[in-house]
DNA sequence: TACATACAC
DNA sequence: AATGGTGTATGTA
């Protein structure tokens, strides 16, 4: 392995091949990596990946040190820890959901070769010659992969066909797949275009209880046995849209009368020439090719693969899939018959540990190169040995961490899809041929953000802290932000924000150029940009104190002055509102009900402000609880600078340039969002003043008042008194209710459940109906 | 809050 | 000649 050159430069370990993909089994490793490494070394990447190694050599040497210092006693001691850690983890483990991982083989490769046969058994890429996508099965005999550069691919494999990417494509099969698997699960969570993951669960149940009708599909007569052969003359729709309505609704297939066991056998002797069947297809009117009928049975198996048949018959692409009861398994299962296959691990403990003992912790997801490399150097490279070193990576790994390891030896994860959780960034970059020029720089910088402020136009997003990237052309990446006082998305004022940033580092490298080989943008503390007023006002409106001189310091231009409102009257200061968003107000036009009103105001946008009003609730209620007793006052002062402080701030921000002010005035309901903060914040920090002895919080939201109240309590109840219950409580109880304490947990079931995240918009067809 | 690192796709 | 772009999580200071 210790191949040295001329130059003395060596193999990096890092950059070396790993047989970690699917179809890169028994190929030639050594003369793989002796290519690479002979296309790679001297380059600027090379010495910069060389620098790492060493950095990670160094870590691993610290890490290494860290240990052989650990006594006994600690040892056990970690040994005690892990072990008690194991006892709670595995009394939690739920073994009841059923996830499914499916994953298209070599997507964007199959979709190409689908569409351009000529590429059907050469070796082919999708990418350029910077960087590849994906390769088809024939060009990773090569080591040709994924995330490679393309001349270096064609080292490996002088005959690679490299095909352009062509993600409009790419996104229509995505569609097509999803359509298939929101019939599965509606909840479904996608990782990317051609992977996702479901909860068969409740699909399973249903399934169990379905009619053997149900679990008919339209299978194309296969010549090959690999790939469908279509014929131009054939219709190429979805087979199982078209025709299986027709064909499951012919009085001739009476099944009724077929028991289970034969009915598989009954199907294939169906002659449908017989049938009064379409010859045509409706939709494009070619000739509807020969087909046979499945029936699938009511297991998880048959499930998955009735989902992958049907993935097949309409988009003529394969998928493989994991079956497991959690996300962490089923991902790994889907990998181990790749391609075109499937694995199941049961819900069993024994089976679970059984498959865990063989297996590289590398194929985890989670786990990457550099940890890989970390626990290699404590002999840890399967999972069980996780297990076995227990003892040393409680020392040697964050609490975190070392509760991840753990959880992978039992083979744990996660046993629900996540919500589509609302984005935390959004940022755009990109590499360009070196640039050194100050001039130029900028310019690129105001690209830059002029794409970024699109982007966060088009998302309705507004963002606070804007960060610049930058990657000189020796490869060294460095990251500088800054956080502005208001929330926006301006174009210009995130230009002055990164232009600033950007002049330090191009000041810093004196008496010599700052040479960039890519510059990136990114926003981050987002809040939606159609703020939810209904949220804010509500906050206002109920929260105790608050002054007017308070609301009134940092309102600016909004056009409605939160003090007008008639406390009682909450209903109503909320359809002004409303009436004033252009947003809202279209709806209000067409709204008949109380709950149309409440289904508009519980936009997908909602959550997110919601945990933006906490965050910045909590930032300023956890510090205003930092102060003791004693300096209540102090407390007090220094918000009141603070304040005015963020004030000037906000001028040095946001007014760069003569037209920024204009802007901002046009703008101005974003301010009010930040400004309500920082009202509402005051008013706290003024009840809790006022109070002199104890650090008094009242609940924003509520008004309801506590003592001395934790924080984590105080947190939970903002949560319940900002969810969409409460909201909907009081619009309804407002008028003939005035005690605060009312707004409180509920278990209001008739209420509609929480609209699911916005998932790509997919039409379900009545399957199961 | 700022920054770096690791990771996934 | 040539090694991406977008987003999240986590550790550290």
């Amino acid at each position: 392995m210790s191949k040295l050159t001329a130059q003395g430069s060596s193999l990096i370990s890092t950059m070396a091949i790993n047989d970690n993909k699917a179809g890169m089994e028994g190929l030639n490793k050594e003369k793989i990596n002796q290519i690479i490494f002979e296309a790679s070394k001297g380059s600027k990447f090379f010495e910069n990946e060389q620098k790492k190694e060493e950095q990670l050599n160094q870590k691993i040497l610290e890490q290494q040190i860290l240990i052989s210092s650990l006594s006994s006693a600690m040892l056990f001691h970690g040994l005690k820890e892990a072990d008690e850690l194991i006892e709670k983890l595995k009394a939690c483990q739920d073994l009841s959901h059923t996830i499914v991982h499916v994953d298209m083989d070599a997507f964007y490769a199959a979709v190409e070769m689908r569409d351009d046969p000529r590429l059907k058994d050469k070796p082919m890429a999708v990418g350029g010659m910077s960087m590849l996508s994906t390769s088809n099965y024939i060009a990773r005999k090569y080591g040709v992969r994924a995330a490679m550069p393309g001349f270096i691919a064609l080292k490996l494999c002088p005959n690679l066909v490299l095909v352009e990417p062509n993600f409009t494509k790419y996104t229509a099969v995505s569609q097509e797949i999803r359509e298939i698997f929101a019939q599965y699960d509606p909840n479904f969570s996608p990782m990317s275009l051609d992977e996702a993951y479901l909860d068969l669960t409740e699909h399973l149940i249903y399934r169990r209880g379905s009619s053997n009708l149900c679990r008919i599909f339209l299978l194309r007569l296969k010549t090959d046995n690999s790939s469908i052969v279509v014929n131009d003359l054939e219709c190429t729709c979805n087979l199982n849209a078209v025709l299986r309505p027709s064909v499951i609704n012919l009085e001739e297939l009476k099944i009724n009368s077929v028991s289970s066991e034969n009915l598989q056998e009954y199907l294939n002797s169906l002659d449908f020439s017989n049938f009064n069947l379409p010859k045509d297809c409706q939709v494009c009117n070619k000739k509807l090719p020969p087909f046979s009928l499945k029936l699938y049975d009511t297991t998880v198996e048959d499930a998955v693969l009735e989902m992958r048949n049907r993935i097949e018959q309409r988009t003529f692409l394969t998928a493989s899939a994991g079956i497991a009861p959690n996300t962490m398994l089923a991902k790994v299962c889907s990998d181990r018959n790749k391609p075109n296959g499937q694995f199941q691990i049961h819900p069993d403990v024994q089976e679970i540990e059984e498959f865990m003992k063989n297996l590289p912790i590398r194929k985890i997801s989670g786990i990457g190169k550099v940890t890989e490399k970390l626990l290699g150097s404590l002999n840890i490279s399967l999972c069980s040995d996780l297990y076995k070193q227990r003892a040393l990576l409680y020392h040697a790994f964050s609490s975190l961490t070392f509760q991840y390891f753990m959880k992978i030896t039992l083979g744990m994860g996660s046993t629900s899809l996540e919500k589509d959780e609302e984005r935390k960034s959004l940022s755009t970059e990109r590499t360009f041929a070196e640039i050194s020029d100050p001039a130029q720089l900028y310019e690129k910088c105001a690209e830059l953000c002029q794409h970024l402020a699109k982007d966060l136009n088009e998302e309705q997003l507004m963002g606070k802290t804007v960060s610049l990237k930058i990657k000189t052309i020796s490869f060294e990446i460095k990251t500088r932000s800054h956080t502005l006082q208001c929330y926006t998305n301006d174009e210009k004022i995130i230009f002055n924000a990164a232009k600033q940033l950007l002049k330090v580092e191009i000041d810093s490298v004196k008496q010599s150029l700052l040479r960039l080989r890519l510059m990136g943008v990114r926003m981050s503390k987002l809040v939606p940009q159609a703020s939810n007023q209904v949220s804010i006002v509500s906050l206002f409106h109920q929260s105790n104190r608050l002054t007017s001189t308070a609301s009134r310091t940092n309102t600016h231009n909004f056009n409605i002055q939160k003090t007008d409102f008639d406390e009682k009257d909450f209903s109503t200061s909320i359809n002004i509102l409303e009436a004033n968003d252009p947003v809202l107000e279209s709806t209000m036009t067409t709204r008949h009900s109380q709950k149309s009103l409440f289904q508009k105001t519980q936009s997908p946008q909602k959550k997110s402000i919601e945990s933006g009003m906490k965050n910045s609730i909590m930032k300023f209620v956890s510090k205003s609880e930092r102060c003791s007793d004693k300096i209540a006052n102090n407390c007090y002062v220094e918000s009141n600078i603070k304040v005015e402080n963020n004030n000037n701030l906000r001028n040095l921000d946001c007014e760069n340039s003569s037209s920024t002010s204009l802007k901002l005035q046009s703008n101005s309901k974003s301010n009010f969002s930040n400004a309500a903060m920082q009202n509402v914040s005051q008013a706290t920090l003024i009840s809790s003043v006022e109070s002199k002895q104890k650090t008094f919080i009242s609940c924003p939201v509520c008004g309801q008042q506590k003592f001395d109240w934790p924080l984590d309590q105080l947190n939970q109840h903002m949560d319940l008194c900002l969810s969409r219950k409460t909201i909907k409580t009081i619009l309804q109880d407002d008028k003939n209710s005035n005690k605060r304490g009312a707004v409180q947990v509920e278990n209001d079931d008739s209420l509609p459940s929480v609209p699911k995240r916005k998932k790509t918009q997919i039409a379900v067809d009545s399957y199961f109906k």
